[in-house]
DNA sequence: CGCAAAAATTTTAAGTATGAAATTTTAGGC
DNA sequence: GCCTAAAATTTCATACTTAAAATTTTTGCG
């Protein structure tokens, strides 16, 4: 019945690409957004958004950087240079860990927190007219396939 | 029955986080194995994927830099940078068109397209790995699903 | 205690990436 | 046949990204 008679490898690369393809069109529909929208980066975002999520669940001392990277799966030096920006423009503070002089915590400053939120209201719509051709039903069951895979990859390691 | 009540909106945010999760770490993975490899790079080889295509599709005269930067999804300028790394070290030519002097046809040396063909088969075993844990139904499931959602966007425009 | 290994971060060098401006060349209308 | 608009590319400034080296501080063991 199928057109065509590929091996497993060749069509989960097949799927590789296309994968590839879909969030590239959304990443650089998003990042076109925020910039001209907000003035604002995928980066930027990326890293209010960690910030934004660590205080709503504790509200005490934000995040450390080694934290912020691995939440974000970026490099440790890649971190600095981004807080470094993010500091400049006042919507992030750092503070140093009284007992652990090696860490430094990074959390939102109030003006942090407000540019974020408009920011996000916005993306979350954005990401959803982006993928508004995937129906609820449809939505669900990739993200059960999303996180049946996810398992599958943690539990091999 | 459902745990969480959430609306289509919200849900295909997440699916949206979980989806820059997967590729996120599929991609630093692929990086990883070409780098400690073949001292490859991921952009690297997606250009040289495209010039090695476009060769075998017609054997001819290569792509020009606004085709690849079009087929590749990133900044005219970029390619020019990556092209050129590219040509320092023997993988890729450039050839002037002879009739419009404004286009520069770019295509992969004999030790370009060896050195590819070596990288691609890796490539697709790592690929084929990393995605393991999806079936080969499934796979061919969410190519479907990815086709459509591209062809409802591109139909949208 | 003393000191080597580990941990958290920053720095560095090179490559990737963007958007905008600049350059060169071609095409089309008058 | 000019001259402006469009097209293809490069250059530029800035930001992001990585891996590796360097720095600072802490920890744990003999």
């Amino acid at each position: 019945m199928s057109r065509t008679e590929l091996t497993p490898s060749k069509q989960r690369l097949r799927l590789w690409l296309k994968l590839l393809r879909l969030t590239r069109g959304v990443e650089a529909d998003l990042r076109e957004r925020l910039r001209v929208e907000y003035g604002a980066t995928l980066p930027r975002f990326d890293v209010m958004a960690a910030l934004f999520r660590a205080d709503e669940a504790r509200a005490d001392h934000g995040l450390t950087m080694t934290e912020l990277s691995r939440a974000l799966m970026v490099s440790n030096g890649n971190v600095t240079g981004i807080i470094e920006r993010l500091v400049e423009d006042g919507f992030v503070q750092r503070r140093p860990d009284e007992t652990d002089r090696r860490t430094t915590f990074v959390q939102l400053t109030e003006a942090g927190k407000t540019a974020f939120q408009g920011m996000a209201q916005a993306h979350e719509g954005w990401v959803n007219d982006l993928l508004s051709p995937l129906a609820p039903a449809e939505v669900d069951h990739l993200i059960e396939v999303l996180d049946a895979h996810r398992a599958a990859r943690t539990s091999s390691e």
